[in-house]
DNA sequence: AAGGAATATTTCACTGGTGAAATATTACGG
DNA sequence: CCGTAATATTTCACCAGTGAAATATTCCTT
């Protein structure tokens, strides 16, 4: 990969071809971990939308609205209906109407979501802990600050030029 | 999102909080650019795998044989043949029988496709750059060096764990 | 020249995710 | 109360990607 994009570089002297690699590793890392969370999580019958969607019920006491949940979840209103529908058909979450204002539904996580959660879960720490094995913890601090920035980075550039 | 982690932390108290972190920062960038690049690449009827594997040509003045480069788009065999089809249905590559072992197809970009590299890449840098304009030189090479043992530590974590 | 391995392709069948716009219900402001 | 806005859902239509196994061709070894 490296040596492609030097060659790529070489043909086009404009690249920037440290960011063009950085951004090539972010690419294969964050594609790597959402096919792996998302094999583990298929046999439970979640995929990766669900379960954003109930782990954001799971650690909302007061349970949480469809339109807030869009937010967690990165997904439409339509789509968060159709999680809605399913964490509900399997049992894992309740819906109800808000009592103060009843345009609202509240969708809650019922025990059997929690007994989930706390059975999956748990199995995926090793693996998370293993992806950063090599790190040391200020190595970690830095890699966590420095993703932070570039989070940021990215949203303004997407706000800034709808032409993407 | 920190603080929904914060409190499945406090419900789980197993939970290794700053990687779970790091781990959705990692999902969050990935998908973020993996969107950018293939909204922009759509209007030219690539998709990400196309143009990875394009690039590869690009930048193999040799050409390369389909199995070459399905370790470049990380696709199967069968893939890389429709991939094939289609950069070739397009012009921007061609196929022709290896001279030394006939059972091997050698892609070659065409200058069309030479042409489209040019003129889709260069729109790219900006965007790129952007990414990692709030990053000192300092803190790119730092970013890069992480990136990449994480990387390493996600592979051997695949290898050794065929559960995942 | 025969059998076994490598390469590419084809066949077949399968899966999941998406979103815009119309609809229904309720809230709110005047 | 009436109109406008907010929330959720439904309807409708759409699209993309995937992979295992059978097949075809060629190579290589004996």
């Amino acid at each position: 990969m490296d040596a492609g994009i030097a060659r790529v570089g070489e043909m086009i002297p404009e690249a920037p071809q440290q960011e063009v690699r950085l951004t090539r590793l972010l690419l294969l890392v964050g594609g790597t971990l959402l096919g792996e969370v998302e094999a583990y999580l298929k046999p439970h019958g979640l995929n990766d939308s669900d379960f954003r969607t109930l782990m954001a019920l799971y650690s909302s006491p007061e349970g949480a609205t469809p339109s807030e949940l869009c937010g967690f979840a990165q997904q439409g209103a339509t789509n968060m209906t159709r999680i809605g529908n399913a964490l509900v058909k399997a049992g894992l979450a309740a819906r109800s109407h808000s009592a103060e204002d009843r345009r609202r539904i509240v969708l809650n996580i019922t025990p059997s979501g929690k007994r989930l959660v706390r059975k999956i879960l748990p199995p995926l720490f090793p693996k998370v802990l293993g992806a950063y094995a090599s790190l040391s913890a200020g190595d970690k601090r830095t890699l966590e600050r420095l993703l932070r920035q570039v989070a940021l980075n990215i949203d303004s550039l997407q706000s800034s030029d709808p032409s993407s």
